[in-house]
DNA sequence: GGACACATGTAATCGGTTACATGATTAC
DNA sequence: GTAATCATGTAACCGATTACATGTGTCC
């Protein structure tokens, strides 16, 4: 998902300024979707603004810089909603946890603890942000994937709860030198 | 994980050709952590010799060119275990599907049932591959992981399973209440 | 006769991040 | 006083992808 996209996505929720998009991509909702920083997301809603997909005003305030408050167009709104039917790519999931639990044996098993502690915390920090969003608003689309987050964050954190310390035990046999306790 | 530590992850597996890391990085093992190009793995291969991370030997072959079988150093091994002890970043799932489901009321049943058609399909394609995989060496982690990730997909599958139709209705519901977006 | 697997590599390009530059306000 | 929040934007850089360039063997 490009910035672009980001952007867009995030407008048909209301309008907002480049400061309020990069908060909400990388703490609010559409964290699950992408990051952003300011460094692309200027220039994208430049764009944006140059090709009519949004349109800016400027709202003054005292001390602070102007803050530019952009809407989206119809035809932003078509570009953002056409770009979700045509064939969507793959759901992937980058794991630098599992990519440390491969390698158990040749890390011994306080880093395989520590990596399975800071896995668990993270998906508990999700949990928590997860559950705090309220949904008033009819587009319930957004309460559905909230609910399937929650769930599935559950079932793997009750999976680690469960199997971790036979990740810890791989980590361990070979730990003693003793390549391989059978199973 | 940038495609240097991809490089070494896979060659502490055992020797390979640019060619073949390739492929492990997009259909094999590895295809879970990331996937990589020629455009990338090549160079990155040449700089990891100039480092003195890997080694190369030439094999001459009938016809097709020369094949370069990199084998990690004992520098290389180090590095990479060492980049696994320092602080993991966090795990991060993207997904394509999602954002459509988000906007389920704006989408339409038609285009939602296609998109929990074709996220279970790829679910079903990943659990085909996982459990094809046989793990005959001493380096457990690397079941383990693969139990895990078996063990997801069928969870996510079966939620899909149950709580799909409720993402259709919500699509339904909306078509009935308000008119799409041109389309 | 055409598609595909094998096999290596470079050049152009792109999408993004990091660091920089600026500056007032508020809370601790 | 100092850190954080609000607020915008640019320039340098970087990591990676895409397309290009080349060529054989094999299967259908």
């Amino acid at each position: 998902m490009s910035v672009r996209s980001l952007c867009l996505a995030i407008l048909t929720f209301g309008d907002a300024t480049g400061y309020e998009i990069r908060k909400e991509s990388t703490e609010g909702r559409f964290s699950y979707f992408d990051d952003a920083s300011y460094g692309s997301i200027y220039p994208a809603l430049a764009r944006l603004e140059a090709d009519g997909k949004v349109t800016v005003r400027e709202e003054q305030q005292h001390g602070k810089p102007a803050r530019k408050v952009y809407s989206i167009t119809e035809a932003g709104r078509d570009e953002f909603l056409a770009s979700l039917c045509e064939p969507q790519a793959p759901d992937t999931f980058k794991s630098p946890f599992l990519l440390i639990a491969m390698y158990a044996s040749d890390l011994g098993p306080d880093v395989i603890r520590r990596a399975l502690d800071r896995r668990k915390q993270q998906i508990l920090a999700e949990l928590g942000k997860m559950q705090e969003f309220g949904y008033d608003d009819p587009r319930t689309g957004e309460r559905w994937i909230n609910e399937y987050g929650i769930a599935c964050m559950k079932l793997t954190l009750a999976y680690l709860e469960e199997h971790g310390d036979d990740l810890i035990n791989i980590a361990k046999g070979a730990d003693k030198a003793a390549p391989v306790a059978a199973e």
